[in-house]
DNA sequence: CGTGTTATTGACCAACATCAAACTTAGTGG
DNA sequence: CCACTAAGTTTGATGTTGGTCAATAACACG
């Protein structure tokens, strides 16, 4: 899987017109977006922490998170990333990246030089709001995730996790079904979800016990989607995918009483 | 505490002006920018969860979070805002709330529609980027709230949301030295740290105990902040203040051995 | 095969949740 | 100003979830 310069161009095309409608001119602008091919061994740093980016990184291939460390060098991994995404976009309005970015999996990236990715966004107005809309998604991400760790319980936090991940690849057109490829050990599941290995370890056997998912290596399944769904408490909503979102209108204009907060 | 809209003009320009360069030009369109100033009682929601917005709120003055429910309405609190934040910066990107923005004081909000923001951003790149970089700022911050959550203990995560707030107010100017107000019940705080109120007051307890904080009401004081920051594992980095950070290099370029993650 | 990583298991323990009750504080109306 | 009330804080007792340690089993790869 060696990528070429021009399908890298047509991929990051495809991935943004899922968000916003490009002219064909924004379509010649991007086709000449100059792009720092790079093949990243698994488990190797794509972008350091404490780096000063110049560019910005795209995910073209692989599986890739973000990374912290807390206290004694616990990691606590922030977010996963599939082809297509950015995951260092903020790179763009931050001198320093408080955080690393990590391939999981042999990963292929593609570097765009900031001052590139200024020029295109002053140039096209669509691009810019596709790539504003798509640092957006990744923070709405991030409130999940906060209250992945905050308010559910293991097993709800990993099928969670196994639920995200399933219907964003199927945004992508990854994925088989209700199968999908998560090439993560149970030590990256861990740190991803705020666990120890072993209670990953447990609450997966759980999960498969009771016929929610079953894996084999690192191809996972969903056996009952509602099911997973329901025990995880995932609704998509917060991925923001073209799809309808239920408003909640049920606490308009009440009082918030302080002990409804439990 | 009336605010009136050429004060709410100021302190925007002001607090834009921490982070930009704001030409002659630029300030005077941002103070002919359409503003809806409204109280909000405390408790009140600032912005209802799955309401399609069509304006952007500003914090005047009082203290708000944004929020989610969890499973069986277990909520929790996403973010905490102080005046001249933007805590729904994003909604001009989403097109549905995937969240509550609530008022835990009373506050004072300024409404500005989204055709304002947009027309503004179009005309003056200096407040593009401004925005631009306050949704970055507070992308980092929810990172840094999933590693709290994740991977530090009660004690520390307290201490974290201390120092934190601290650091922020102190940065906008507010409190006095050591101390600051942060309006919020233990409940409250509660749902800010993934805990259960009954650990909160004990956490805080100990906090006390260890003379590292001190409080009466809502009026804490930091008795030992070099010591509160190493219990709580702080480093204000992630802010992105106008200071110094000091990068981490010790990794490059080197494999992160998958043991490395522990 | 042998070596190193990853997955699994058991035993034990610490952190945190839950429940229920008492106490404190601030606000309200008489 | 006092009694009353409701919200918020504190405490004790007890239970559960998840962490730690240490050993073993299963795999993967040269």
């Amino acid at each position: 899987m060696i990528a070429n310069p021009a399908s890298v161009h047509q991929q990051l095309i495809t991935r943004l017109e899922t968000v916003t409608v490009l002219s064909d001119d924004d379509k010649v602008q991007l086709s000449s977006l100059p792009l720092h091919i790079r093949h990243v061994a698994q488990n190797h740093n794509i972008v350091r922490p404490g780096e000063k980016s110049v560019s910005c990184c795209l995910i073209i291939s692989g599986l890739a998170c973000r990374y912290k460390f807390a206290n004694g060098g616990k990691r606590q991994i922030l977010s996963l990333h599939l082809p297509g995404d950015f995951p260092d976009l903020q790179s763009l309005h931050l001198d320093v990246m408080d955080h690393g970015v990590q391939a999981l999996s042999v990963c292929e990236v593609a570097y765009i030089p900031h001052k590139a990715v200024e020029a295109l966004i002053e140039a096209s107005a669509s691009v810019g709001r596709a790539l504003a809309r798509h640092a957006a998604v990744d923070a709405s991400i991030f409130r999940e995730w906060i209250t992945n760790m905050g308010r559910r319980e293991a097993m709800a936090r990993v099928g969670h996790l196994f639920c995200e991940m399933h219907t964003r690849m199927r945004a992508l057109g990854l994925g088989d079904g209700s199968s999908f490829v998560l090439d993560m050990t149970q030590s990256e599941l861990a740190d991803a979800a705020g666990l120890s290995v072993v209670h990953i370890n447990r609450t997966l056997q759980q999960l498969r016990a009771l016929r929610l998912i079953a894996s084999k290596g690192s191809v996972h399944t969903i056996l009952d989607a509602p099911g997973l769904e329901r025990v995880s408490d995932f609704d998509a909503g917060y991925l923001h995918l073209r799809a309808s979102y239920e408003p909640d209108s049920s606490r308009d204009g009440t009082s918030l009483r302080r002990t409804d907060a439990r």
